[in-house]
DNA sequence: ATCACGACCTGGAGGC
DNA sequence: TGCCTCCAGGTCGTGA
């Protein structure tokens, strides 16, 4: 579900909770990915801390407190993170539940558990080990065809696994990997080290171009993406090739394929993108 | 080092 | 109604 425009669209839509002091902190015992425990015992020391601040790396939101730590969550396929009433009913799946002392709870839900939560010093940010391997966010200003194609240079691999590649970008996933390459005409198998530089300085706009649209939109939602409120996504309605399998190509009209590369689900214009 | 693949986990959809 | 299989937005450990 959440690749980076919906982790964005949480981020904002968490905003109100700046200013919020953790009150109290709940776990659910249960590890999440790779059988991780949540470290509970960090998220208990951060009670007493201020939320100063939400950022966002790739598909990483870090919740900035007051004094040296921040919170790191990822949400994997199916995970949450909502502003609730203490006296909401408690979805099945919850994992946190953060306290904010004034009627409010920040919960963390994720019915398959491949997400993250974790606590971190922000002084050393850079180290932390799930952060520490990502590439550039798509909207740094390094990030260009010239980065793109500099960084595809030597790689036997497929267009479509260079871009779910989180050390080249961070925050692209299946479905805005397809998005992207049909905007910039691509077939999702040619080989990263084929691109040529005007083709890199397409990408980089697709992405950004498939981004933005998806961010105007609220997300892509299609079963359990919500934001920080609960608001469900509009995008899916205006996704260019992905779930579109036999439909018609929004620009030549052929159907949309649907193949699986390296096990994913892949979507592609068999006509626009023949190269 | 690079790359492809399967595993992790739960729930929903569809077939019988 | 049940039971089975397949599929899903992500990441990572393994082995070639």
């Amino acid at each position: 579900m959440p690749e980076l425009p919906e982790v964005e669209t949480v981020r904002r839509s968490l905003e109100p909770a700046i200013g919020a002091t953790l009150a109290s902190l709940w776990t659910s015992g249960k590890p999440l990915r790779l059988n991780r425990p949540i470290p509970k015992a960090k998220l208990k020391a951060l009670v007493g801390r201020t939320i100063t601040a939400l950022r966002r790396h790739g598909k990483y939101l870090l919740v900035d407190l007051n004094g040296p730590s921040s919170l790191l969550v990822h949400l994997g396929m199916t995970g949450s993170l909502r502003l609730h009433d203490a006296k909401d009913a408690r979805e099945a799946h919850t994992h946190v539940v953060i306290g904010l002392g004034d009627g409010r709870e920040l919960r963390y839900a994720d019915p398959r558990r491949f997400g993250q939560v974790d606590v971190f010093e922000r002084a050393r940010e850079h180290e932390h080990p799930s952060l520490r391997v990502l590439g550039p966010d798509p909207y740094a200003s390094t990030v260009d065809g010239d980065y793109l194609f500099e960084r595809s240079r030597g790689r036997g691999t497929t267009l479509k696994s260079f871009l779910l590649d989180q050390a080249n970008l961070a925050g692209v996933g299946n479905i805005y990997a397809a998005e992207a390459l049909w905007r910039a005409k691509l077939k999702p198998t040619r080989r990263a080290r084929r691109l040529t530089r005007v083709e890199a300085a397409a990408l980089a706009r697709a992405v950004r171009t498939s981004f933005d649209e998806a961010l105007a939109h609220g997300g892509t939602t299609f079963s359990d993406f919500v934001d920080g409120s609960g608001q469900a996504g509009e995008n899916a309605e205006y996704l260019v090739v992905y779930g579109r399998a036999g439909q018609p190509c929004r620009r030549c009209k052929s159907p949309i394929r649907r193949t699986i590369v390296q096990g994913r689900a892949t979507y592609f214009c068999p006509t626009c993108q023949l190269s």
